[in-house]
DNA sequence: CGCATCTTGCACCGATCGTTTCAACATGCG
DNA sequence: CGCATGTTGAAACGATCGGTGCAAGATGCG
């Protein structure tokens, strides 16, 4: 039962990457850890140290192994810009329909971490948006715009919002994040004829 | 030391929705809570119940409370949509800011749960964007456009990328999920000359 | 084989987790 | 006052947390 190891390093971090992915930080406790990568306690830490470190580890072995998967799905050369930006985010939505991989985003909180977002917390996002949805409608019409937009474009501007608390946490600059934002703001801006510099 | 109630149930509440958006659910203990709200363990649960209840009412609160934030900065009416998207996530971004008040979103990971994220992760994540931004750089000069724009579409793709795995996890519609991705596809589409339909 | 070296499983550590219990106390009503 | 009702602080519950110690077992080398 001893003597060399008997089990690959390299796949064990990423059965432990999935872990943290699956339950997040503070939910991958060290006996899930043991479970997912099927190693004792003793080999956990005496091959990734404590769990701070392995966490550190599989931070790094996710992002090594998450881009190479969007290089493959975004072969060269490349003439088109949207296109670009459509296969790569084409990868993302693939990736979050199968709930057994990765998905985008490993510092988000897993589901296992918001017991209570039932259908009540959900009508309250909806809420949330259809607020703003209002709002822009009467922007569209008065500018002389498709106001079926609208929804469209609540939407997108709540994930914005999202994206702005998700960056801000991982540490991007303010810059970034204004970046982010402004470049929202002129989403479709040139299908309803408003100039940059306006507002 | 007791007898009526000596605290504002309300008060309290918002409290503890504070407690909760700055450690997350997981490593917002009832100790903290307790703490942070001022209560003791007996007021806490013979108010609000247990700690999941508390987070659905938190959570509640959080939304209802956050919206009227926004209300306030985009006071009506209005003519044009690229402001009220522009004046609402300067809310977000303000709030970002100031690192004492809930920012956009009460359902990323806090500072305190991933405590791995040093100089390291930091550049793996600034490689992921290169990556990206290279691809960029090539098709915008192909389509003969800025290419110093390339930068400011990674970031924002990058974002959007995050934003679709917040957006999943709390149970948004993959019809909704393809709807973001693709307005962020159409991101300054008509500044390089490409049409709807192309690539 | 003899021995050093490394790995593994298991028990165990103190700390903290969410939750419950309970006695002491303050109030409102008769 | 007497008593029911409700609140408060504190102690304690079992469970689980991350982490360690250690003996048993397996290997490589002489």
């Amino acid at each position: 039962m001893a003597g060399r190891k008997q089990f690959d390093v390299d796949e064990a971090l990423r059965l432990a990457m999935h872990v943290f992915w699956r339950w997040g930080w503070s939910e991958a406790s060290i006996d899930r850890l043991t479970e997912g990568t099927g190693l004792g306690r003793s080999s956990l830490y005496s091959t990734f140290g404590d769990k701070s470190t392995l966490f550190q580890k599989s931070l790094l072995r996710y992002a090594q192994s998450y881009h190479p998967l969007y290089e493959e799905a975004l072969t060269g050369p490349h003439s088109d810009p949207s296109a670009v930006i459509t296969a790569y985010l084409r990868v993302t939505l693939n990736r979050i329909a199968d709930p057994t991989v990765p998905d985008g985003c490993l510092l988000t909180m897993s589901a296992a971490q918001f017991p209570a977002l039932d259908a009540a917390g959900q009508a309250t996002v909806r809420t949330m948006i259809d607020t703003l949805r209002a709002m822009l409608e009467q922007a569209l019409l008065a500018a002389g715009a498709d106001e079926n937009e609208a929804a469209e474009l609540a939407l997108c501007t709540l994930a914005t919002n999202k994206s702005l608390a998700v960056l801000s946490r991982v540490g991007f600059s303010s810059d970034d994040l204004e970046t982010v934002a402004a470049t929202a703001s002129r989403v479709r801006r040139s299908d309803h004829g408003v100039r940059p510099g306006d507002g």
